[in-house]
DNA sequence: CTTGACCTTCAAGTGGCTTGAAACTCTAGA
DNA sequence: TCTAGAGTTTCAAGCCACTTGAAGGTCAAG
């Protein structure tokens, strides 16, 4: 028999954690003295801490190690505990290397430069939404602030307020040419509803959904277009450094809309979908 | 200008997390309204919470954030934080890695078994201690005895209580052969001293650091030398499933020494210093 | 002007402990 | 047998990075 202070060094575990675990019922001394209070603890009990050790060791919270040590638990729920642990782990080792190759990206950059840079290109992942729009090939620019103008008149009146979304585009050609944009313009919607705004004659904006982007890499644009250019090489080289690749058609929400002869101070969300490359 | 929900959602943050930042004063809203303590957000902001949030996704307090953007920190304090984070994301990997291993074949015992064994092994570091010992070739387990017998005589009548630790063995020679053992008898001591303690005419104890063990594999023995075997036998066991190998002597440390006619319920922590082996 | 979505502050809770204060107990040595 | 000092007790508070909930105030669309 060992008060608690022997016990701890024996076992290398501090006499407060031991205090503890007693006090949540995990593992206590096969003895307490009534009168005293002190804690006691045999040989034996060590093997048991070294079970319970050994499990939170795996990364089990002490409520799981709990059930595991005191409850007979079965083989089947044992191995369901562990396959989502591994599960866990695996997730936590390549989230650890994305950070460090991170940290090494950015001690580099420190020994090349001394600032660091790229800092508004964002991972995030993307809820699948609502979006009526238009889909249509413009030639050139003043097609497109045209067609974008039109589109801000006429929708709001069709569209509850609360209803209608951020102003968006899907930029659907690869390659970015100002006579010749395949794109899809119109509003997010914040309910999914089925209806159909007419545009000009020949011209109908419809509902689809756009898909939920799991992982896209975001910038932000401040400013009009022109702007648009080291938003659009930074996520590139973003994605050329971390290797990911860019695996669809791009979108531009706009969270600032711009305002006749304020367009300076609009500002756009850029985002692309893009997937890890093994290796 | 935004007020906290709507910033929380294009900055997928939750609005919780923001005030908490400014509560904390990491990440103050650009105005707060003096009547209604509203907070009102700008898009410009966003760079600026990415560019926490990017720092603190290395895994760095949101402490050291704070002081990373709002005091100009000098590029050579910078390196020294990430140099550090590097260090502890490389430790972090290792340690999951094991822990991925470990689960693996714990998965594996279930499929084969049903029952996990092997838990009474572990991996512990050990701190150098002083010992006060003889080294003696002993060629049968009575001449063992009846040395081990006299130094529990003899040296606590030597040596203050407070300073004598537990009885102790090194194992020098390598392999177990009851009639030719290499063994070092003795106490561990609390303190550091320099005595020699005579046991017969021509046999002398004396007092030697026995070196840190940083990673040491340890097991319990409950019950005498018979039940040696299989402790030794799970060590080896542990050692080459998770590829590691034994650099150096075996120590018994006799937890509970045995007293004459209660042999069997003597423990004993047998430790053993190892290396893992790369790959 | 109403309604209901949104916002405020404040307090408490989370997990897995650690630290500290004030008081009590044990034991080696005189 | 006494004493000093090491060891132990309980209880409360603190740690980080938030989250949850209650009670109440504000905003803007219809």
């Amino acid at each position: 028999m060992f008060r608690i202070g022997e016990f701890s060094k024996i076992a290398q575990v501090p006499a407060s954690q031991l205090r503890y675990y007693d006090e949540i019922g995990l593992f206590t001394p096969i003895h307490s003295d009534r009168d005293t209070g002190y804690r006691y603890y045999s040989v034996q009990q060590l093997a048991q801490l070294n079970r319970i050790l050994a499990l939170k060791d795996l990364g089990l919270s002490l409520e799981q190690v709990k059930r595991l040590v005191e409850d007979e638990v079965s083989a089947e729920e044992i191995r369901g505990m562990l396959t989502l642990r591994k599960a866990q782990i695996e997730q936590t080792l390549q989230a650890e290397a994305l950070r460090l190759q991170v940290v090494e990206s950015r001690l580099q950059q420190l020994e090349r430069k001394g600032q660091i840079q790229d800092d508004n290109v964002v991972l995030k992942s993307l809820p699948a939404q609502a979006f009526l729009a238009l889909r249509h090939r413009c030639h050139s620019l003043s097609e497109t602030f045209s067609i974008v103008n039109d589109i801000g008149q006429i929708v709001p009146r069709q569209v509850k307020t609360k209803d209608l979304g951020r102003f968006a585009a899907v930029i659907h050609g690869e390659r970015f040419e100002p006579d010749d944009l395949d794109l899809e313009l119109g509003f997010l919607l914040n309910q999914d509803m089925d209806i159909k705004v007419p545009l000009s004659k020949d011209l109908e904006m419809t509902v689809r959904e756009l898909p939920s982007i799991p992982t896209a890499l975001t910038a932000m644009r401040f400013g009009g277009p022109e702007k648009g250019i080291p938003c659009y090489s930074a996520i590139g080289a973003w994605a050329e450094t971390h290797h990911y690749q860019l695996i669809g058609p791009g979108r531009e929400v706009f969270l600032v809309p711009p305002k006749p002869g304020h367009e300076s101070e609009m500002v756009v969300e850029i985002q692309y979908p893009v997937t890890a490359i093994a290796g």
